[in-house]
DNA sequence: GAAATAGGTCACAAGGTCAA
DNA sequence: TTGACCTTGTGACCTATTTC
């Protein structure tokens, strides 16, 4: 327990810190890099100038923190670029404005803010999309690989912070929107414009026909593997979206389906489209796919923009799964790598570049992802117990991970969005949200529709966006209602340890295995 | 458990700090960084400066507004003190004008938050930017300097009257829009981009029957309201006008329903719905049932001018935040000092800096981020039950604040406008006026321009005058989609829903307890 | 009896609705 | 357009049941 506390205490520390830096970054920075900076500024507002105007000022702001992030992250530089590009004329910093802007168009925004954000963010995706749009793109697009690639990194690296990931996901977003953003303004407060009403929406319950649908089942694997992507997959571009109506239906049934194995999910996925869709929606994804998937890239950028943006969304939330990932260890591999990008992203911040190529391997990433994921997720929580044991199991095994070691200790990360993981539930580890919301959707029967692209990440913080997406990663994760029960199998494996208290252990190290398949197998299939 | 608590402080806190910080990057960097960033901006607004002019501007404005998020109180004496410079002319705050001006070039004035923020506190730092400034700095600044005072005597002593309030604001707006700001105006009404028809709702279908009922059943909660606001309220003329009952009742209804728990009622929705109708209600009605009855105070006087500006909207209700502020005291803790600052503002400024920081360990630093965090989050409302629990954590962390100590009791402050908060929404603890203004923005993506500086004090009683000032203020409190946690289900849609569901059976009660994830949890998400 | 998950419960917040 | 009110999904917490 205390160490938990402890955890959570680091974790919020070492996040705060992040965010700090990461929003931040100029105040962290040290005195020179403001200097450099400030030199930036003047060089970009120089060469922006005529287009800026005005933004000019902002643009400096920016760039600063730009230049702050790019070293950590560069997530906000991005962001801000983006944003800068975004507005149009150019305020670097403005961005927001871009955003409001943008939106109009899409009906979909839901993502919003993320449009916002993705508006920055995205560029990369965007611009693999392009949808972009012009504002970005035009601007610079050079920001935005430079962004992508920063916030590739920083995912990579650590974990990434949330906020990046955060604004990865915007990113992509907005950036659809911000096409449209030109909009506006003028009013005045009148605005107008919308009329509202309408909200689109979309939501709707009932699956919008619209939605196209689909889009992309993949999800699953996206996530595991890639969150990265993911966040770039926001990107999904699609402004907005489409949606593809991804329906899932059976869930159940999927979900029985996959039973068997685990993993299978992704297999049950069957049920829904999910899987399929996947595929399916690859093919949107396609273009986007590779971008979304690859898209990793994209990513970063997209962050930093973010934040600016999104400002104070930062929300940060946070870890993103990422960090979770970590967590896991041994068993999660797979998820550590994706975790640990996002969660290296403080590293990173320091480390930066460096990190990033190392994700790779998990276990030897460990220890920055320690770091990391401690941020994020050192829950524990309802782990405690066992995730005691199952460090050490985890640790044990994993052990590589060790690095963790000690800090990993306790946290188990949900293999579906990378929250605290509260037990092992429909045969994966995973959260209580995850948990309820995979209840629900059995029991329901419902379908669920994403609005988007059906790519979308699914990470602590934004997992309540696209059911159809969380649906899917949790089938993807091999959740099933059979494999629950004990036995199913983790089973197996667990169950020995089961007894002991070593649930923990039990989760842990089922994790990893089963894992493995939930990760391992989803992703795969998407990819 | 206790850990869960912990972490969902903690991460509340970091996440205000965060985004704070985000937000505000200025005041947290060092004095020294922040002159050298002055220096520099001198040097590039020199270089920009025939580009730039007007950014100067609006650079300041950052720079106030962040001041305000830190130390969250201050904000409204900033504003108004923004607002008279606005107004008059130059003023240093004003920086926002500027944007406007341009902007219409830009679409994106957003900027947002961050400038506001990152100018933030400092006002060294606007000075550096200073630039801009020439026109509003030129005009008067006695004047303004006067004004400011005036008003944030008046805000301080009392709740300061609304009149006064408006007067200031009013005061400003005219000069700042002569400025003007230049803008534009204008307004087309922009934004008309998404259409949007889609209005989904719908989505429910079922249940809807019962929770009605059910939300009726609330009421409870509310009780406690408390009026005190309303005195100064009058003043408040608001033309809105102002009343200033506050209700929290939370708790006490709180506690009633999970009582009863069984409550269940909604239970038993079972079915589907189950969960919902009851609960629902219980929220809804702390926070409605407030502000409703609140109404009363509305004073008329200060309303004339109120109007003017403002126009219709009028919704008067409830005192301006800054009574409100002071109501708070326990449960709110958080809000306590929120509202406190208000008042205690001067203090803020200057302790201002040193609270971001600390933000890392939430439990040390709870006291501190009480302060600012405070406002966001505090509302006693839901824990009810638990909060209890986490109250009893809370509270006793913040309780600190007692300051309002008793007074406050159950008011909690919308962090954005002073306004009777109604919950947790996107982050931040807010009133329904500001959540759904804050949607609907996010959801059209609609741009907004602000007529004067881009420093509009945002207040309850003037709130609705400028939605850019408004849509940045949310930002800068941090609302973002993400940020909220837990809800957000919809997004996605879910379509279907068939099934049925089988299965609850209903055990009841429960209470929860757990609520307080709800408040707690919530925030969490942004880690 | 201990341990653990499936499932139920319900405060809470997101988002829709609609009078004003 | 705003904001009070309503609907509904979420998720923390709790109970029931099963396995060891």
């Amino acid at each position: 327990m205390d160490v938990y506390q402890i955890e959570l205490e680091a974790q919020a520390q070492i996040r705060s810190n992040l965010l700090v830096e990461t929003c931040v970054k100029q105040p962290q920075q040290p005195p020179q890099q403001q200097q450099q900076q400030q030199q930036l500024h003047s060089l970009k507002e120089k060469e922006d100038s005529h287009i800026k105007d005005f933004d000019g000022n902002e643009q400096d702001q920016d760039e600063e923190e730009a230049e702050d992030e790019e070293e950590e992250e560069e997530e906000d530089d991005d962001n801000e670029e983006e944003d800068e590009d975004g507005d149009g004329d150019g305020d670097e910093e403005r961005p927001l404005l871009p955003e409001v802007n943008f939106d109009a168009n899409s009906d979909f925004n839901l993502h919003f803010f993320d449009t916002p954000e993705d508006s920055s963010t995205q560029g990369a995706y965007s611009e693999a999309a392009s949808l972009d749009s012009d504002q970005d793109q035009a601007e610079d697009p050079q920001h935005q690989q430079r962004e992508l690639q920063d916030c590739l990194s920083a995912i990579e690296a650590a974990d990434a912070d949330p906020l990046q990931l955060l604004q990865c996901d915007d990113y992509y977003g907005p950036s659809a929107a911000s096409e449209g953003v030109a909009t506006p303004v003028i009013a005045t407060s009148a605005t107008a414009p919308h009329p509202h009403p309408h909200h689109s929406h979309n939501q709707n319950p009932h699956q919008n026909p619209h939605q196209n649908a689909n889009a992309n089942a993949n999800p699953n694997t996206h996530h595991h593997q890639q969150q990265l992507n993911c966040t770039l997959s926001n990107g999904r571009g699609a402004l907005y979206t489409i949606s593809s109506v991804h329906q899932f239906g059976p869930a159940s049934s999927s979900g029985h389906h996959h039973s068997s194995s685990p993993s299978s999910s992704g297999a049950h996925a069957s049920p829904d489209s999910g899987c399929s869709s996947a595929s399916s929606t690859s093919s949107h994804a396609v273009s986007s796919s590779s971008s979304s998937s690859s898209s990793n890239n994209c990513s970063p950028s997209s962050i930093s923009i973010a934040l600016s943006a999104a400002g104070s969304s930062c929300n940060s939330s946070a870890a993103t799964s990422s960090s979770v990932a970590h967590l896991n260890k041994g068993h999660s591999e797979p998820q550590q790598q994706q975790q640990q990008q996002p969660q290296t992203t403080q590293q990173q911040q320091q480390h930066s570049h460096q990190q990033q190529q190392l994700q790779q391997h998990p276990q030897q990433q460990q220890q920055q992802q320690q770091q990391q994921q401690q941020q994020s997720f050192g829950l524990a929580d309802s782990s405690n117990n066992n995730n005691n044991n199952s460090s050490s199991n985890n640790s044990g095994n994993s052990s590589s991970n060790s690095n963790n070691g000690v800090s990993s200790k306790s946290f188990v990360p949900c293999k579906v969005c990378g929250d605290k993981a509260s037990g092992y539930h429909y045969g994966v580890t995973s959260c209580e949200g995850c948990k309820g919301f995979f209840r629900r959707s059995i029991q329901k029967q419902i379908e669920y529709r994403c609005l988007r692209d059906g790519k979308c990440l699914v990470i602590r913080l934004n997992r309540n966006r696209c059911q159809y997406c969380r649906f899917k990663k949790c089938l993807s994760a091999g959740m099933s209602r059979d494999s629950g029960a004990r036995g199913s199998a983790w089973e197996s494996a667990a169950l020995s340890s089961v007894a002991t208290n070593d649930d923990n252990d039990d989760h842990g190290d089922h994790d990893d295995g089963g894992n493995f398949d939930g990760l391992l197998g989803t992703p795969s299939a998407p990819l």
